[in-house]
DNA sequence: ACGCGCGCTGATAGCGTTTTCAAGAGTGCT
DNA sequence: AGCACTCTTGAAAACGCTATCAGCGCGCGT
């Protein structure tokens, strides 16, 4: 009468302790098809009796429909990364999916292959790519053409299926912002790119040029804020630089206390802003001018496209939001004269 | 000759074109047993060739072993969170495994059940609860009990399989610092609790105790750095308040800036402690002094642990580490007399 | 020369579901 | 009373792989 095997229940058990056929338990199961309520009640007494679960594996294979999805990122934890995952995540559970994800740690070709291999040795029914960074862009070339793909990122491209945060335009929005202060220029902190160029870093350059500013040159470019923390020490020695911005809020904040680490003051003495809108930036003295963007959403947005893709419901292929340029504290116009900066300590 | 039709190419379009029987291909898939190489050879061409990749819905149902895992959580993309699951993320990766995320919103059975039926309805080969919240704590208790389990967590609990975090002893650690300093007591802003008390909590008031120094009524508890403002600015009125234990670095942040919005500094006016060591504690100004805690390693364990239950490889059903204490800027001896805080703006 | 063992190979039988498909039991209508 | 339907149900056939087992060819020891 109990589940005395040490083999879990399969439906056949249960169908058998019912008194019905199998499909007829598969039905109560999917509730696809109308089931005597009698039979039903029965089936769904036998169920808990064998706390019977269904075998994922083979539903899928006679099925042929995984409810399952892949996420391939180039990192997880990374504010920016994070919130996208969640927010797919929580799109696809919404819709019944769970979501799979495999990071990948470096764009090198045997490296990609390998997380690939994993990923794509799954029953996954497609997958969404960070296309933020040099693995995301690797992993996404070499996708197969037969699975249904969407890329996140920050920059259109073609090609691909994908849902995208128009950093350009944000980011040369925003440094107008410092433009339109008095500043003669802006100098740029990028995040690593994924490619040449950054879309922040294409819209800075954009408002330079248009301004008919100096593009100065960049500064090398890390994930660390602590890197960023050397830059901004860096950057109080040169007396040109009146505004700085910053490839995210983290660098941001590393910058301002690299300034500060030389008594420099921001706003002050030198303007910083950064991008993303990080939880922590409104709340870092000075509250940091940033970009919001609205990264749960991108996730949203890239699940509902892949979906569109995976059960033919839309042919859409692309979409985009406009981040918009949240000003707080941390930008003014250019000090009249800048104090010098301390010496290292 | 060429991959035709619109179905993904089976193992038996491989063999066919290579002219072997089906288990054939199968093991110089699985490279388990030998097999000639002129034949490894055709059965490889003919693998690339159709593009073929087995389909892993029936690898397992035969097979009977999942490769993936799942991770339950009640939130994936806060800092510990986060790191936890890229520390399971990347030993999972290490043993072929893949790691699927589903978090549980809310701790009510309607909410925690909705979110197991999906975890349990994918083939997994078990499952890593972060027991860090409530919803954590639901989760593993409706967890049925064929299902190899491991639970992470911050205080060690009894009939599961788990990896911790000890928080109570390095806060009782933490707690003595600021004792030792000289404050009269250290009053305590907690994150949520999981259970009836933290830790974290506990520690804190094991401490107290010890040192016999007065225990201070708690504070609301958030995990946002904004309401830790609110309260940094309420805790200013109080002039008991000379030393701040918070549940996590960002809460100390928010009372660090809070603070400051009543024109009190930190340490000199009140000496402030986190948890976790946030990448950005250090940046902060003052640079927060604070406890370690290991997040990526924990998942690795919790992960190692998992596979020692799931392959009967190990019957370990506990792993510990203890986090140190990171004295950085934020704590000093108590002001001879604190100032007067700045009355609201 | 004969038998034994080893290495490679293919038939065959599942794995636990979903999917036809056809049959049986009612129901309502003429 | 007979017929055409609708609604439920079960038998049987996939789904694409791995596991088991027996067979075959070959080299070696006696």
């Amino acid at each position: 009468m109990t589940a005395d095997s040490r083999r879990p229940a399969t439906m056949a058990d249960v169908a058998r302790m019912a008194g019905v056929s199998v499909p007829t338990v598969s039905r109560v199961l999917s509730g696809a098809a109308r089931v005597s309520p009698l039979k039903r009640e029965r089936v769904e007494a036998a169920i808990s009796a064998l706390s019977f679960r269904p075998s994922a594996a083979a539903r899928i294979l006679a099925s042929r429909q995984p409810m399952a999805i892949a996420v391939v990122a180039g990192d997880t934890s990374k504010y920016g990364y994070a919130e996208t995952i969640r927010g797919i995540e929580s799109a696809a559970r919404a819709e019944g999916y769970t979501v799979m994800i495999t990071v990948v740690e470096s764009p090198e070709d045997e490296e990609v292959d390998r997380a690939l291999r994993l990923v794509l040795t799954q029953a996954i029914a497609g997958v969404v790519v960070l296309k933020f960074d040099p693995p995301g862009v690797a992993a996404l070339r070499r996708m197969p053409p037969d699975m249904p793909v969407v890329a996140l990122s920050g920059v259109r491209s073609i090609g691909v299926r994908q849902a995208v945060l128009d950093e350009a335009s944000a980011a040369e929005e925003l440094t107008n912002h410092l433009l339109d202060l008095g500043h003669a220029t802006v100098h740029h902190v990028p995040v690593p790119p994924s490619r040449r160029e950054d879309g922040r870093t294409t819209g800075w350059r954009r408002a330079l040029r248009a301004a008919g500013a100096r593009v100065p040159p960049l500064e090398a470019a890390t994930w660390s804020p602590h890197t960023a923390r050397d830059i901004g020490r860096r950057l109080a020695e040169n007396p040109d630089v009146s505004a700085v911005f910053c490839g995210n809020d983290e660098i941001a904040m590393g910058v301002i206390r690299g300034l500060a680490d030389r008594g420099l003051v921001t706003p002050d003495d030198v303007s910083v802003v950064g991008f993303d809108d990080h939880p922590l930036a409104a709340l870092w003295s000075p509250a940091i001018t940033t970009v919001k963007q609205d990264f749960l959403r991108l996730g949203e947005r890239g699940f509902a496209l892949l979906m569109g893709a995976v059960n033919g419901t839309s042919t859409r292929r692309f979409s985009s939001d406009r981040p918009r340029v949240v000003i707080r504290s941390s930008t003014a116009p250019p000090p009249a004269r800048r104090a010098t900066p301390r010496p290292p300590a």
